[in-house]
DNA sequence: TCAGTGATTAGG
DNA sequence: CTAATCACTGAG
């Protein structure tokens, strides 16, 4: 077994509500294997939850598009995209299938800041729809628990409204 | 403080 | 087809 495979993260740890999922991702060591073999790792260290449908700040609220599609999967996969023409935006699929739920990951140990973890990772496009449980590249290894866990309200949502931008859904350590 | 950058989306 | 928007970053 390659380093990353024994202590991958198994379905059952995504397809769970995203405000269980999220805090729990602190962490957990996200892990690439690049090109040339050699693997990125990192312990998760922020995240922010998008929860469904309701939740205006998703993307998933205005329905399912070619982009929002992979969130209405079952948890484990990964959702990206890219914002403001430059930055990536890595995501984790939560939950059961047909609810589109999903986690932002804001930063790690290396790094802090959604669009700084997806450089330093060098992922973009082509990781959309990876499945964390079964890729070769890209996957999510346990970790120790933060021993304390602080939460604040999401970053960069002002069009989501008062009611959704207050919540209180940023984890980190 | 603010421009850059291009995919995505809604609307004609 | 067009135009607006955007879960951000780095330079000034």
């Amino acid at each position: 077994m390659k380093p990353g495979y024994c202590d991958r993260l198994t379905r059952g740890f995504y397809t769970r509500d995203v405000l269980d999922v999220a805090p729990d991702l602190l962490g957990k060591v996200l892990s690439v294997r690049l090109p040339d073999d050699t693997v990125v790792r990192s312990a998760i260290t922020e995240v922010e939850a998008y929860r469904g449908d309701g939740d205006l700040a998703c993307h998933a609220s205005k329905g399912r598009t070619d982009r929002t599609e992979v969130m209405f999967h079952e948890g484990g996969k990964v959702y990206i995209y890219l914002i403001y023409g430059i930055h990536w935006m890595l995501n984790v699929v939560t939950s059961t299938e047909d609810v589109p739920q999903a986690v932002l990951i804001r930063g790690v140990e290396q790094c802090y800041g959604p669009g700084r973890v997806s450089r330093f990772f060098s992922v973009d496009r082509s990781y959309y729809g990876e499945d964390l449980t079964l890729s070769p590249r890209i996957w999510i290894a346990d970790g120790d628990k933060p021993s304390q866990i602080k939460t604040g309200c999401r970053i960069g949502i002002d069009y989501a409204g008062d009611y959704w931008k207050s919540r209180p859904w940023r984890f980190f350590v």
